[in-house]
DNA sequence: AGCCAGGCTCTCG
DNA sequence: CGAGAGCATGGC
């Protein structure tokens, strides 16, 4: 079953799902040449879709294929996970008129034109996510992350391919903290990810209810949690709730990336940053979004490779 | 060999 | 609170 649909908003669904091969191979989020898949969960089913796209920033048309779908339910899930993961509910038109007073921002739509954040649907896998990349660098972080994903997660099959359902909680719960210590996770993270998955098996902490709470409640509530601080919080407030107005100033590659378009490549203090990202008011996140992949774009043109 | 990488916890003042 | 040390791991 396919499901097929023109974007009225600006979307250039290559360069946003680009992201998901800059640090190696992601085998739950695979990108091929003009196709993308993935695996959602329904009725405790795993089912692999496939998005493809055609046409240009301005009028793309988007085809979602389900291939083992046997509702219009199963579509739609499918379907909802896909404009997650492509962000196509955030309003880009309206960060596009507020980037406009920016000098910065405005150089890097006109480069960048149709870019979108990826959001992660599951906030179980953000959160892991986010524990892997935390304080070392991201091809590293991908690798550990495969690791992880193929080792527990669930392989399911489309078009003769494979990708992985993200492991879940109840996944994670029972595994040993020294059989992630193989896979080179610190000890530390070992300890981080399985206190999470029991943390949410023994119901002491409802993922799906943050979704309806303030961003300072949800930092609140996953701060209470060790291993998970607030550069990991503020991130999930962004990629997995896309929250517009949340800005992660602690993050490396914000610093540097507010350093080299806003200070002259001098290092700005994480105050200086949530007060120049507090002017963006609403549309922080998107504005982060284009910082970061307009500094990769400028530090590779420069040879260096980030 | 040594520094770096999209942090976090713990301890002190 | 806010700064600072200590922590671990692999890549270059």
């Amino acid at each position: 079953m396919e499901v097929s649909w023109v974007s009225a908003e600006p979307l250039d669904l290559g360069r946003t799902l680009e992201r998901y091969r800059l640090w190696g191979d992601d085998p739950v989020n695979r990108l091929g040449d003009g196709v993308f898949r993935r695996a959602v969960a329904i009725d405790g089913r795993w089912l692999g879709y496939r998005v493809t796209w055609t046409g240009g920033p301005d009028a793309t048309r988007i085809a979602v294929a389900v291939p083992g779908a046997r509702s219009a339910r199963e579509v739609d899930a499918a379907v909802a996970d896909a404009r997650h993961v492509g962000g196509l509910d955030l309003d880009l038109a309206s960060f596009y008129r507020a980037a406009a007073a920016d000098a910065v921002l405005a150089r890097l739509v006109a480069a960048l034109p149709g870019l979108r954040p990826t959001l992660s649907p599951r906030p179980f896998e953000m959160l892991v996510g986010a524990v892997c990349a935390q304080q070392v660098n991201l091809g590293f972080a991908f690798t550990v992350r495969a690791r992880l994903v193929r080792r527990f997660g669930t392989p399911v099959p489309i078009d003769g391919e494979t990708v992985h359902a993200f492991p879940g909680p109840a996944d994670l719960a029972r595994v040993a903290p020294a059989e992630l210590r193989a896979m080179q996770f610190t000890t530390r993270k070992a300890e981080y990810i399985v206190g999470l998955a029991r943390a949410v098996e023994a119901g002491d902490l409802d993922l799906d209810g943050l979704r309806g709470r303030s961003n300072e409640e949800v930092v609140e509530a996953l701060t209470a949690i060790r291993g998970y601080g607030r550069w990991t919080a503020e991130w999930f407030l962004a990629r997995g709730l896309g929250r517009g107005d949340v800005c992660p100033a602690g993050d490396l590659g914000v610093r540097k990336a507010f350093a080299h378009f806003y200070a002259r490549r001098r290092e700005l203090s994480e105050r200086a940053i949530r007060r120049r990202a507090a002017r963006w008011g609403s549309q922080q996140n998107i504005a982060v979004h284009y910082l970061l992949a307009g500094h990769r774009l400028e530090s590779r043109k420069a040879g260096s490779g980030t």
